[in-house]
DNA sequence: AAAACGATCTACT
DNA sequence: GTAGATCGTTTTG
C-alpha cells in the first residue's frame, strides 16, 4: 500500500450521473483515517439511486432531516441509519439533485487487524461484505454524515485500479426491495467479494 | 403520542 | 431459505 496514490478524487468525480459515478467508483479506494492507523477496502460493489423515478431512492418524497445530506453538494458523504446499523453512500450530482451510490461491498486491503477489532470477527468474507458491515469495519457513523470526502481527511476516496463493471448476479435477494435495483446495482469479483 | 417501516444482519434449519 | 432482532426516522392519529 506504500507506493499507491492515496490523494482524494476530485468534486469533478462526484459531480456526473449518478449511474457513472457507480460504475467508475468500482476498483477505487475507499479510506477512512483513524486514530489507530489507515484502513482501506477496494470497492467491489455499489448502487445508484436516482432522485427521480425510483421510489426506493430516500429522497423520493422530498427531503427531510434525514436524507437532507443527498440534497447538498457532489463529493459528500450521505450516512444513514438503518436497522439499528449504518450505511454509506457518495453523493452525486449538483446542489439540488438528490442522487447518490451506495457503497455495498469493499475488499480487505488495509488495516484489516482493525477492521477485525471493529466487527468482533476474523473471517475476511464477512468483514465488508455488505453495506453496513463495511461501515462497522470501517467505522462510520453519524458523526460523518454530509463529511466532505475531497479532503484527504477522515474519510476518502482514492484513484485504485478502475475496472468494467457489470451487472450484479443475483444468487440470492440480498436487501433488493425493487426490479429498479438490479438495473442499478453493479460489482467486480463476483456477486460480493469472496476470499479463498 | 403511538405505530409502522426499513437501501440489514445473524443464526439456524 | 427464512425468522427474528433491532432502533432511529417517518408517518399517522
Amino acid at each position: 500500500m506504500a507506493h499507491v496514490d492515496v490523494s482524494p478524487l476530485p468534486r469533478t468525480f462526484y459531480d456526473r450521473d449518478v449511474r457513472d459515478v457507480a460504475r467508475d467508483s468500482l476498483g477505487r479506494f475507499l479510506l477512512r483515517a483513524v486514530p489507530e492507523g489507515l484502513i482501506v477496502g477496494r470497492i467491489v460493489e455499489v448502487e445508484a439511486y436516482l432522485s427521480d423515478g425510483d421510489p426506493a431512492c430516500h429522497a423520493f418524497r422530498g427531503r427531510t432531516p434525514r436524507n437532507a445530506a443527498m440534497f447538498g453538494p457532489p463529493g459528500h458523504a450521505y450516512v444513514y441509519p438503518i436497522h439499528a446499523r449504518h450505511c454509506v453512500n457518495l453523493v452525486t450530482e449538483p446542489v439540488g439533485t438528490a442522487s447518490a451510490v451506495l457503497v455495498r461491498a469493499l475488499e480487505p486491503l488495509a488495516g484489516i487487524e482493525l477492521m477485525q477489532q471493529r466487527r468482533q470477527l476474523e473471517k475476511l468474507t464477512l468483514l465488508t461484505s455488505g453495506p453496513a458491515r463495511l461501515c462497522e469495519a470501517l467505522s462510520i457513523n453519524r458523526e460523518l454524515n454530509s463529511w466532505n470526502l475531497t479532503l484527504g481527511e477522515r474519510l476518502w476516496l482514492a484513484a485504485g485500479e478502475p475496472v468494467a463493471p457489470r451487472r450484479i448476479e443475483v444468487s440470492r435477494r440480498i436487501g433488493v426491495t425493487s426490479a429498479h435495483d438490479l438495473e442499478l446495482r453493479f460489482c467486480i469479483g463476483g456477486c460480493r467479494f469472496v476470499s479463498p
